[in-house]
DNA sequence: AGAATTACCTAACGACCGCTAGACAAACTC
DNA sequence: GAGTTTGTCTAGCGGTCGTTAGGTAATTCT
């Protein structure tokens, strides 16, 4: 039968994709192991063969889209040369990553809400490292007269992917609210929005 | 004994107030009527007297978060007179309102989260009128110089809303990061983000 | 005063929940 | 080829859920 005869355990990781989909649709709490197990195509009792609890699933569908950052980031920063084009290949990445799959913020704006001790320690783990090296070269603009020099680093960071994260996750809802072209100019001004708050115009050029 | 006694039902009011609360803390799937009934100082039942269904007094929480700006915004927009302390005015009080009690962001997220089409139904109906308002301003600002040209007023406005429901939805998140004087240095950032992102800088003064 | 209404209660129903026990087949191991 | 491991299944348990039925005081209306 088409039963067991996988490449050791893709169930594993159709689980882990049906379930982050549901989580971020629906939400943890209204989302049954049933219906995962039923999205991949087996018995809930099943799918507990493979993640011990509901609950340690929910920490494995976390865990896995956080990782991604751990290792791209640091890579980013070094690829690119210029301060400039480092930040802006950072927010650029950022962007792309919620913009492939919107359900990725969805997913991150609800565990925020439901478990933000769980979502700020896996924070403090994948991402912080990285934030700090974006902090630091901020720092550095802000001596060398490129960057508004009333801006706080972390803060502005912090505010930026913030904003990411809901413009990608309420792309919907916002977008309803202007006439047409809704998603391109939405995501032109979320951009202008992040720039023009953090350089200093420039000189001439 | 201590039974109905009370000025015509303010026990509806109490109940709104509950459910308020535990929507925006746990969300709606994870909170029992038993929970809000539990709060209010009745029995399940009895709380279903008073709203036909749980999804009613869902619905009914929401719209009475919403209808608070239905009112109140316009007044604000007439009493400012230059068109700067209009924007900042409306700035201002929305930041305040969601800075009184942060569990109205969380409320507002999670609907937007898990029934977008309600969300965009409220907006539309509360919330379009003066936002349009708005948006004329900051069009007028724009053939004035004031504003940054290649700024897309709606979209513009409807980012930073999202920026600021996001900022104190999950301020405490966000403030982990940050090593000391979390929340005042990420206020004074949110407002110097928007304000650096609207206004062209002062010619001088 | 009697009737109607309001606001609460207890009891309980059916549906679904996460999860466990235990059987069974296919696939690997030796 | 026997034994072990892996991955699935059915059956079912204890619990919680939203909701209904029906009863009962207190208040309000006439």
């Amino acid at each position: 039968m088409a039963t067991s005869s996988r490449p050791r355990s893709d169930a594993r990781q159709r689980i882990l994709d049906a379930a982050t989909q549901l989580f971020a649709d629906q939400g943890y709490d209204a989302t049954s192991v049933n219906a995962i197990a039923e999205a991949v195509g087996i018995r809930a009792p099943s799918l507990l063969y493979h993640f011990p609890s509901k609950d340690q699933l929910r920490d494995a569908v976390l865990e896995a889209l956080l990782a991604r950052w751990k290792d791209r980031i640091p890579q980013l920063l070094l690829a690119a040369t210029t301060g400039r084009s480092r930040f802006e290949g950072v927010v650029g990445e950022v962007v792309a990553f919620f913009d492939a799959e919107p359900r990725r913020a969805r997913l991150i704006l609800r565990e925020s809400l439901d478990r933000p001790e769980a979502v700020q320690g896996l924070i403090a783990e994948h991402l912080a490292p990285w934030m700090s090296l974006l902090t630091e070269y901020i720092e550095l603009g802000k001596t060398e007269g490129r960057i508004h020099p009333d801006l706080d680093p972390a803060a502005y960071v912090s505010e930026v992917i913030l904003l990411i994260i809901g413009h990608f996750a309420l792309g919907g809802i916002a977008s309803a609210a202007l006439s047409a072209d809704l998603k391109a100019r939405r995501d032109a001004e979320l951009l202008r929005l992040c720039n023009a708050a953090l350089y200093l115009p420039r000189p001439e050029h």
